[in-house]
DNA sequence: ATGTCGCATTCCATGCGA
Protein backbone atom coordinates (compact mmCIF):
# COMPACT_ATOMS: atom_id res chain seq x y z
CA UNK A 1 0.00 0.00 0.00
CA UNK A 2 1.15 2.94 -0.64
CA UNK A 3 1.17 5.99 2.37
CA UNK A 4 1.44 9.69 1.64
CA UNK A 5 2.31 13.25 3.19
CA UNK A 6 1.46 16.25 1.81
CA UNK A 7 1.55 20.05 3.19
CA UNK A 8 -0.94 21.69 0.71
CA UNK A 9 -0.59 25.17 1.93
CA UNK A 10 -4.97 25.77 2.46
CA UNK A 11 -6.41 22.88 0.90
CA UNK A 12 -8.86 25.41 -0.76
CA UNK A 13 -6.40 27.08 -2.61
CA UNK A 14 -5.68 23.58 -3.69
CA UNK A 15 -8.06 21.56 -4.43
CA UNK A 16 -7.72 21.22 -8.24
CA UNK A 17 -3.94 20.02 -7.40
CA UNK A 18 -5.12 17.50 -4.86
CA UNK A 19 -8.05 15.55 -6.74
CA UNK A 20 -5.45 15.63 -9.90
CA UNK A 21 -2.40 14.20 -7.40
CA UNK A 22 -4.89 11.48 -6.15
CA UNK A 23 -5.77 10.66 -9.88
CA UNK A 24 -2.28 10.12 -10.38
CA UNK A 25 -0.32 8.88 -7.78
CA UNK A 26 -3.12 7.11 -6.13
CA UNK A 27 -2.59 6.70 -2.79
CA UNK A 28 -4.38 4.57 0.04
CA UNK A 29 -3.97 7.15 2.72
CA UNK A 30 -2.60 10.83 2.26
CA UNK A 31 -1.94 12.40 5.09
CA UNK A 32 -2.48 16.64 4.65
CA UNK A 33 -0.79 19.52 6.78
CA UNK A 34 -1.67 22.70 6.39
CA UNK A 35 -5.36 22.96 5.38
CA UNK A 36 -5.98 26.38 6.96
CA UNK A 37 -10.08 25.52 7.61
CA UNK A 38 -12.13 24.70 10.08
CA UNK A 39 -13.68 21.39 9.48
CA UNK A 40 -16.94 22.68 7.63
CA UNK A 41 -14.79 24.19 5.28
CA UNK A 42 -12.71 21.47 3.61
CA UNK A 43 -13.56 20.39 0.24
CA UNK A 44 -15.35 17.02 1.48
CA UNK A 45 -17.84 15.96 -1.32
CA UNK A 46 -15.19 16.43 -3.66
CA UNK A 47 -13.13 14.11 -2.15
CA UNK A 48 -15.26 11.88 -1.53
CA UNK A 49 -16.58 12.07 -5.02
CA UNK A 50 -12.92 10.92 -5.92
CA UNK A 51 -13.21 7.23 -3.94
CA UNK A 52 -11.83 8.81 -0.31
CA UNK A 53 -12.67 8.96 3.52
CA UNK A 54 -12.12 11.80 4.93
CA UNK A 55 -11.28 12.68 8.78
CA UNK A 56 -10.41 16.06 9.71
CA UNK A 57 -8.58 18.44 12.33
CA UNK A 58 -9.31 21.58 11.19
CA UNK A 59 -8.55 25.09 12.39
CA UNK A 60 -9.70 28.60 11.38
CA UNK A 61 -7.11 30.22 9.38
CA UNK A 62 -3.90 28.44 10.26
CA UNK A 63 -2.62 24.85 10.84
CA UNK A 64 -5.34 21.96 10.58
CA UNK A 65 -4.30 18.53 9.65
CA UNK A 66 -6.51 15.76 7.98
CA UNK A 67 -6.19 12.33 6.47
CA UNK A 68 -8.10 10.69 3.22
CA UNK A 69 -8.14 6.73 2.87
CA UNK A 70 -9.11 4.89 0.53
CA UNK A 71 -10.61 2.24 3.32
CA UNK A 72 -12.71 3.56 5.89
CA UNK A 73 -10.50 5.02 9.10
CA UNK A 74 -11.23 3.56 12.37
CA UNK A 75 -10.11 5.06 15.81
CA UNK A 76 -9.96 8.07 14.91
CA UNK A 77 -8.17 10.58 17.62
CA UNK A 78 -7.87 14.15 17.15
CA UNK A 79 -4.82 16.46 18.75
CA UNK A 80 -1.72 15.48 20.37
CA UNK A 81 -2.21 14.47 24.23
CA UNK A 82 -0.08 15.88 26.34
CA UNK A 83 -1.50 19.94 27.01
CA UNK A 84 -5.28 20.20 26.94
CA UNK A 85 -4.40 23.87 26.84
CA UNK A 86 -3.16 23.48 23.22
CA UNK A 87 -5.87 24.84 20.94
CA UNK A 88 -3.71 24.48 17.74
CA UNK A 89 -4.75 21.73 15.45
CA UNK A 90 -1.73 19.84 14.12
CA UNK A 91 -2.11 16.08 14.95
CA UNK A 92 -4.72 13.12 13.63
CA UNK A 93 -4.15 9.69 13.58
CA UNK A 94 -6.63 6.66 12.99
CA UNK A 95 -6.36 2.77 11.67
CA UNK A 96 -6.77 1.70 8.52
CA UNK A 97 -6.60 -2.38 7.03
CA UNK A 98 -3.22 -3.93 6.21
CA UNK A 99 -2.92 -7.31 5.42
CA UNK A 100 -4.30 -9.68 8.51
CA UNK A 101 -4.41 -6.77 10.72
CA UNK A 102 -3.64 -2.53 10.53
CA UNK A 103 -1.78 0.13 10.11
CA UNK A 104 -2.40 3.21 12.40
CA UNK A 105 -1.39 6.51 10.48
CA UNK A 106 -0.66 10.11 11.82
CA UNK A 107 -0.48 12.96 10.14
CA UNK A 108 1.62 15.56 11.86
CA UNK A 109 2.10 19.09 10.96
CA UNK A 110 4.88 20.15 13.98
CA UNK A 111 5.44 24.20 15.00
CA UNK A 112 7.89 26.10 12.61
CA UNK A 113 9.19 27.67 15.97
CA UNK A 114 10.01 30.47 14.20
CA UNK A 115 11.39 32.94 15.31
CA UNK A 116 14.43 31.91 18.06
CA UNK A 117 14.18 33.78 20.94
CA UNK A 118 10.25 33.93 20.99
CA UNK A 119 7.45 31.96 22.86
CA UNK A 120 7.05 29.68 19.31
CA UNK A 121 10.62 28.04 20.06
CA UNK A 122 9.93 26.52 23.62
CA UNK A 123 6.28 26.03 21.81
CA UNK A 124 7.91 23.94 19.67
CA UNK A 125 10.18 22.28 21.89
CA UNK A 126 7.19 21.33 23.97
CA UNK A 127 5.08 19.93 21.50
CA UNK A 128 7.93 17.52 20.32
CA UNK A 129 8.77 16.40 23.47
CA UNK A 130 4.98 15.34 23.57
CA UNK A 131 5.19 14.08 20.42
CA UNK A 132 8.07 11.63 22.23
CA UNK A 133 5.93 10.20 24.92
CA UNK A 134 2.62 9.96 22.69
CA UNK A 135 4.88 7.87 19.90
CA UNK A 136 6.44 5.87 22.70
CA UNK A 137 3.17 5.05 24.23
CA UNK A 138 2.26 3.68 20.21
CA UNK A 139 5.04 1.85 19.94
CA UNK A 140 3.80 -0.54 22.75
CA UNK A 141 0.99 -1.61 20.61
CA UNK A 142 3.88 -3.51 17.89
CA UNK A 143 1.70 -2.96 15.12
CA UNK A 144 2.72 -0.95 11.30
CA UNK A 145 2.88 2.57 12.29
CA UNK A 146 3.29 5.19 9.98
CA UNK A 147 4.00 8.73 11.53
CA UNK A 148 3.80 11.38 8.39
CA UNK A 149 3.84 14.70 8.35
CA UNK A 150 5.63 18.32 7.99
CA UNK A 151 8.32 18.01 10.63
CA UNK A 152 9.85 21.48 10.44
CA UNK A 153 13.01 19.68 10.94
CA UNK A 154 16.25 19.36 8.55
CA UNK A 155 17.56 16.50 10.21
CA UNK A 156 21.00 16.68 8.77
CA UNK A 157 23.59 19.36 6.91
CA UNK A 158 22.90 17.11 3.43
CA UNK A 159 19.20 18.15 3.73
CA UNK A 160 19.72 21.18 2.53
CA UNK A 161 21.14 23.12 -0.32
CA UNK A 162 23.07 25.87 2.26
CA UNK A 163 23.66 24.94 5.65
CA UNK A 164 24.94 28.07 6.70
CA UNK A 165 21.41 29.40 6.16
CA UNK A 166 19.92 27.51 8.34
CA UNK A 167 22.12 27.81 11.30
CA UNK A 168 20.20 29.62 13.77
CA UNK A 169 16.99 28.77 12.35
CA UNK A 170 14.49 26.52 14.59
CA UNK A 171 14.36 24.07 11.55
CA UNK A 172 17.92 23.08 11.70
CA UNK A 173 19.40 23.78 15.64
CA UNK A 174 20.75 21.44 17.77
CA UNK A 175 18.38 21.52 20.15
CA UNK A 176 15.88 20.82 17.16
CA UNK A 177 17.64 18.07 15.56
CA UNK A 178 18.64 16.55 18.81
CA UNK A 179 14.54 16.30 19.59
CA UNK A 180 14.38 14.81 16.26
CA UNK A 181 17.08 12.07 17.25
CA UNK A 182 15.24 11.79 20.18
CA UNK A 183 11.99 10.67 18.92
CA UNK A 184 13.44 8.22 15.77
CA UNK A 185 15.82 6.27 18.79
CA UNK A 186 12.23 5.22 20.17
CA UNK A 187 12.85 2.86 17.06
CA UNK A 188 11.52 4.49 14.48
CA UNK A 189 12.99 4.56 10.75
CA UNK A 190 12.81 7.49 8.57
CA UNK A 191 11.63 6.41 5.19
CA UNK A 192 13.41 8.21 2.72
CA UNK A 193 16.79 8.35 4.20
CA UNK A 194 16.27 4.47 4.72
CA UNK A 195 15.99 3.51 0.75
CA UNK A 196 18.42 6.14 -0.69
CA UNK A 197 21.76 7.65 0.23
CA UNK A 198 20.91 10.24 -3.02
CA UNK A 199 21.86 14.51 -2.22
CA UNK A 200 20.02 17.29 -2.92
CA UNK A 201 16.65 16.25 -1.86
CA UNK A 202 14.43 18.25 -0.77
CA UNK A 203 10.45 18.32 -0.23
CA UNK A 204 10.06 22.37 0.10
CA UNK A 205 11.07 25.10 -1.74
CA UNK A 206 10.57 28.82 -0.11
CA UNK A 207 7.92 31.27 -2.73
CA UNK A 208 10.45 33.57 -2.52
CA UNK A 209 13.81 34.56 -3.57
CA UNK A 210 13.88 31.92 -6.66
CA UNK A 211 14.40 28.84 -4.16
CA UNK A 212 12.91 26.70 -6.41
CA UNK A 213 14.74 27.75 -10.12
CA UNK A 214 17.80 27.33 -7.91
CA UNK A 215 17.12 24.11 -6.33
CA UNK A 216 17.34 25.59 -2.82
CA UNK A 217 15.49 23.43 -1.13
CA UNK A 218 15.32 21.91 2.41
CA UNK A 219 13.84 18.56 3.36
CA UNK A 220 11.42 18.33 6.19
CA UNK A 221 8.73 16.30 5.23
CA UNK A 222 8.91 12.98 6.66
CA UNK A 223 7.49 9.66 7.22
CA UNK A 224 8.83 7.39 10.02
CA UNK A 225 7.89 3.88 10.32
CA UNK A 226 7.81 1.32 13.64
CA UNK A 227 9.81 -2.35 13.13
CA UNK A 228 6.77 -3.52 11.98
CA UNK A 229 6.05 -0.92 9.24
CA UNK A 230 9.40 -1.09 8.58
CA UNK A 231 9.69 -4.74 7.57
CA UNK A 232 7.16 -3.90 4.95
CA UNK A 233 9.27 -1.20 3.85
CA UNK A 234 9.61 -1.35 -0.32
CA UNK A 235 10.28 2.35 -1.42
CA UNK A 236 10.15 5.73 -1.39
CA UNK A 237 9.17 8.70 -3.43
CA UNK A 238 9.74 12.65 -3.88
CA UNK A 239 6.98 13.86 -6.22
CA UNK A 240 9.32 16.48 -7.17
CA UNK A 241 7.49 17.95 -10.20
CA UNK A 242 4.18 18.47 -8.52
CA UNK A 243 5.94 21.57 -7.36
CA UNK A 244 6.40 22.88 -10.84
CA UNK A 245 2.53 22.76 -11.46
CA UNK A 246 0.69 26.04 -11.56
CA UNK A 247 0.10 28.19 -8.02
CA UNK A 248 1.54 24.93 -6.22
CA UNK A 249 2.19 24.69 -2.34
CA UNK A 250 5.56 25.41 -1.26
CA UNK A 251 5.67 21.58 -0.19
CA UNK A 252 5.83 18.31 -2.37
CA UNK A 253 4.03 15.17 -1.47
CA UNK A 254 6.40 11.99 -0.11
CA UNK A 255 5.41 9.03 -0.49
CA UNK A 256 6.50 5.28 1.33
CA UNK A 257 5.02 2.04 -0.28
CA UNK A 258 4.44 -0.79 2.32
CA UNK A 259 4.22 -4.27 0.85
CA UNK A 260 1.12 -6.23 1.22
C1' DA B 1 17.94 35.60 3.37
C1' DT B 2 14.04 37.70 0.93
C1' DG B 3 12.34 38.36 -5.61
C1' DT B 4 5.92 35.05 -2.17
C1' DC B 5 1.62 33.16 -0.74
C1' DG B 6 -2.86 32.54 1.95
C1' DC B 7 -5.71 33.94 5.69
C1' DA B 8 -8.40 37.25 8.50
C1' DT B 9 -10.08 41.73 9.53
C1' DT B 10 -10.04 46.79 10.56
C1' DC B 11 -12.31 44.59 4.58
C1' DC B 12 -10.14 47.36 -1.78
C1' DA B 13 -5.06 47.70 2.57
C1' DT B 14 -2.59 45.78 6.28
C1' DG B 15 -0.69 42.36 9.70
C1' DC B 16 0.42 37.73 10.61
C1' DG B 17 2.45 33.16 9.89
C1' DA B 18 4.89 30.74 7.32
Amino acid sequence: MRITTWNVNSVRQRLDHLLAFLKEAEPDVLCLQEIKTQDEGFPRAEIEAAGYNVAVHGQKGFNGVAILSRSPLEDVRRGLPGDPSDEQSRYLEGVVPFRSGVVRVATIYLPNGNPVGTEKYPYKLAWMNRLIAHAGGLLQLEEPLVLAGDYNVIPEPRDCHDPAVWANDALFLPQTRAKFRELLNLGLTEAVRATTDAEKLYTFWDYQAGAWPKNNGIRIDHLLLSSQATDRLGGTLIHKHVRAWEKPSDHVPVSVELKD
